[in-house]
DNA sequence: ATGTTAACTAGAATATGGTTCTAGTAAAAG
DNA sequence: CTTTTACTAGAACCATATTCTAGTTAACAT
């Protein structure tokens, strides 16, 4: 196929400095004005002023609010999970690795409060193609995990059970509560929860029976 | 005082029949079209014709279509809670009142899909006041299950923990569970993983230590 | 350097759709 | 039977998301 001698033409085109820097510009502005109104309640209008840029940019760069908004999860998601997968793989054994899972998610959100608390938003009225581009991050982001304890169950450090009930086990009770915590329901920093919550995870999926017994 | 003296003067004058089918029309078709075009995709046009009502009909009784928004979704709430005490209230003990939490939470989910599906919208753009009203039924609630809960942990057979982390502990990951059901995830259904979770949950915050052994 | 192309910016014009307003109708109250 | 008030209707209004046309700037080939 001649196609593929093409030498590279498909790729973009190398997108000039001013633009990325508008792009950051823009989504920085639209992180700030989401969280301080409510996403229905930024217009357009409120974006321009902050990124300090016309109606003309954002949709050359957007195409539409929702873009910009949809823009902003995914890239938020993915930051997320570079930053967890770094972290698991400094981690050691089954146990510091299901640990460091609860504690990187408190940590980022606390870290990264206000774009944690756009990402708890639901993705309901994303359009058909930001939701395939969702879930193309997701689907690679999930194999490098699983590969990652892949080992442990298969070593029997870590119980088998069906592949989607350990994200909501391991995960489930601190995105919870971080959840409740960042739309402001309780005071408590979930700092004070956190190794409670990684010891439940680590309860919950590590492995039982005869190995031994599940407490001191 | 004289105000306490006048004839509870307060009260609602008793809605007539009609308002109330109205509502309630409203409610459903409202519901239909956030659950087909999501929120935002939903125009009042569209409710109005799904409901067989005038726009100024829609106004007189919600004011927005935040409000038709808010309502729809507070009564969901309430109607989720008033099940889930119902059940709990049926249980007998601790263990079976912690699963029961569980499975209640899956059941209903299952059972009203849509309501349920909208629920798990989050809250971000609603009001000052629906979200104070929302903080009522909440406490009131939370209120009665810790008081069905409280002599379980008074009495030992449930672990003392800081009261923010019994929900995400025997909720979380049901919750996680349902929320990627609903949005079309997987398909695995989450009465297969019912028990999974409800076990989890009951070992989350059964008690443990000297009392006895974690495992068989 | 200079011309050519395409990415990018700008803001006025437009269109969509949420909200308000005025004028009613029907049901309860006295 | 009158009065009051909850309720309905839909046209007018208005905020705001989006589109359009006209430029401007940067990259790049010659």
């Amino acid at each position: 196929m001649p196609r593929s001698s093409q030498p590279a033409r498909r790729d973009r085109p190398e997108p000039r400095a001013a633009t990325v820097a508008r792009r950051a510009s823009v989504l920085k502005a639209a992180l700030d004005c989401f969280t301080r109104h409510g996403i229905d309640g930024t217009t357009i209008g409120d974006i321009q002023k902050a990124a300090r840029c016309s109606v003309g940019s954002l949709y050359h760069h957007f195409g539409s609010k929702e873009g910009i908004a949809e823009e902003l999860f995914i890239e938020g998601i993915s930051r997320f999970n570079r930053g967890m997968l770094r972290r698991l793989r400094q981690s050691r054994g089954a146990e510091e690795s299901v640990k460091a899972v609860v504690r990187f998610y408190c940590d980022w959100s606390m870290r990264n409060r206000a774009l944690a608390s756009y990402l708890h938003s639901r993705d309901i009225d994303f359009s058909e193609q930001a939701r395939a581009r969702l879930k193309t991050v997701y689907r690679s982001y999930i194999t490098e995990v699983f590969t990652w304890f892949g080992p442990f169950v298969a070593g029997g450090t870590m119980r088998a059970l069906p592949p989607e009930a350990y994200v909501p086990l391991i995960s489930g009770p601190i995105q919870e509560y971080v959840r409740r915590w960042l739309s402001g329901h309780y005071e408590p920093s979930p700092a004070r929860m956190k190794e409670l919550f990684a010891d439940a995870a680590w309860q919950a999926v590590r492995s039982r029976g005869p190995a031994g017994p599940a407490v001191h």
